[in-house]
DNA sequence: CTGAAAGCGCTTACAG
DNA sequence: CTGAAAGCGCTTACAG
């Protein structure tokens, strides 16, 4: 690799004089600029990051932790986390932590030792005191941490409550919930919301432990509807264990939406892809990795936030797995 | 953070006893041992990785390039690689490139600056030719590149074949491929091993263009299946297109697995949320990520490799869109 | 406007 | 066995 040092010799100034160029700052001739930057073309210099780095302290890397990208949740969210951190000129550090405490201080110590500008959480062992000592920007995604760490979430809990009022007004009457992980503040909140519309409204309702797990989901929902043949609309705590419900119907035969209503949370790409396609809450993932990625970033630059908790608001997406879309509707 | 100066003067040696036993090498004396390990420990000192790779010209990072996350191939394959690059000590830069040269031009500067120690290329605009002059050790996976660059694949060809040869065991008489992109190796040698058995065997047969859309592949399928009624069997590309040929099956109300066929490429997880489920091709998703990352470091270590092109045996995996797996199989 | 020098936090010959 | 010194490739006060 080519040097500051050679681009210096080429251009017959010093290292000084090329860094001022390189940077933009400080006092250049323009003759010693021409004879720079012509040398710099010349060798094909690019400026060595790590050095940067060793001087300035930042890295131009933030690390995203999630508990797992094969979740598909994850990917569309990393995705535009990605896309806006590259326009920001940062490159983004992906973390799989399976919520595992360990895993997760070990990438944290690794991310430090290298430099990273800031964090990401999306992710969660339950544990979080660990990141006030941290010392280092850090943005809660989907995730509560503590007040004093910059959150972005969805309305979750309005999410939940069209949702059910969805459900209701397509004519359900005994509304199943199959409840993501106790303790996960987005699964907490759209249970809340849920109890909140049925019990205001007075609709027969069950609520189920599925976490969010798709085989779980599936044979909860088989074990319900056989015990309770009467439940007629299910609200998915997201769109996997929508998918785990559907799966459970069609095995025992009961018709999606005429004979059971299913409404997912989420709204990630799959949801379209199955039959009928998912009515589900729509998560504003793009906006999600872009808020936090922009909060990131004023954290990092020392700029003052005006707002530490951002909640973004759902959109119900109307679609084939209830009543009243328009689409694959039997009745 | 504290440094290695500020260790050793906690411990009373110099920065280089520190350094000698912070990386295992040279003598120390057990005595000096002991004063800079409770020293490390008392003011929890961690060695700067940035000031390690000035030095070393080597980051311990990996580059992995790839068309886009939110495809739901990749996820997968980013999982198994993050983690076998974590468990050999490596952090995993993730970049979506949208298959567009300028990205990944961009993409590939940047890290270079970085010092990555080599790049997982699952990507590609079609033009390879700046990775030779690169001097950065890289491995191509699901691509080829070129001889000379170490390629990760399945046996795409084979598996294709054996598909190919399920759908008409099961009874199809008239089979359309579902292509992917032209010029795109993987989908090549699909499209291959598709044409040998169908003509082998003297089987009707049509290639339609999808790319790896799902819509695409929803809207051609509709319009083959109403101008080509007797087509009973499909073997998509890809698991995408094969969730949009069902799609369009069910909008025609042709039942699955009984009036059409389905078989999938690629085994990713959501063949398994889809009613009926696929029966699809599997590609070895988690060996491929493993093995790519095992080259990459065996480049990078300067070990000799003893092959340069891997290709990893698929499976069939037989579910619900085909018969004789006696799953849904309602004939 | 420009260069010599110190420093970012490490590592490793080199002397002793 | 140990330390002083040079060097990895930059940046930025400081003098001039």
């Amino acid at each position: 690799m080519t040097t500051i040092k050679d681009v210096a010799k080429y251009a017959n100034v010093s290292v000084a004089t090329v860094s001022r160029v390189l940077n933009q700052k400080g006092y250049v001739s323009k003759e010693a600029e021409k004879n720079v930057t012509a040398a710099i073309d010349a060798l094909n210099y690019k400026p060595n990051a790590i050095a940067r780095t060793l001087y300035h302290k930042t890295s131009g890397m933030i690390g995203l932790l999630i508990p797992d990208i094969a979740n598909p949740f994850f990917p569309e969210l990393a995705r535009s986390i990605e896309d806006v951190a590259l326009k920001k000129g940062y490159t983004v550090v992906l973390c799989n932590t399976d919520s595992e405490l360990g895993k997760e201080q070990q990438y944290v110590r690794a991310l430090q030792q290298k430099y990273v500008d800031g964090l990401i959480l999306a992710t969660g062992s339950g544990s979080y005191e660990h990141y006030h000592s941290l010392d280092l920007p850090v943005v809660a995604l989907d995730r509560f941490i503590s007040k004093d760490i910059p959150t972005v979430v969805s309305d979750n809990k309005n999410g939940a409550r069209t949702a059910t009022m969805h459900l209701i007004e397509q004519g359900c009457r005994f509304i199943a919930h199959l409840r993501g992980p106790k303790g996960l503040a987005p699964a907490d909140d759209r249970y809340e919301g849920f109890k909140e519309v049925v019990e205001e409204s007075g609709i027969a309702h069950i609520i189920v432990e599925t976490g969010f797990h798709i085989e779980k989901a599936e044979d909860e929902v088989q074990r319900l509807l056989k015990q309770h043949p009467s439940v007629d609309g299910i609200f998915a705590g997201s769109d996997v264990t929508a998918a785990g419900a559907m799966k459970a119907a069609h095995t025992l035969k009961l018709d999606i939406p005429s004979r059971i209503q299913i409404v997912g949370f989420d709204g990630i790409l799959f949801g379209d892809m199955l039959v009928p396609s998912l009515t589900t809450v729509q998560q504003p993932i793009v906006e999600m990795g872009e808020r936090s990625v922009e909060l990131l970033v004023q954290l990092i630059e020392k700029k003052p936030l005006l707002s530490y908790r951002h909640e973004l608001p759902t959109t119900m997406k109307l679609r084939g797995t209830t009543k009243g879309s328009g689409i694959d509707d039997k009745t």
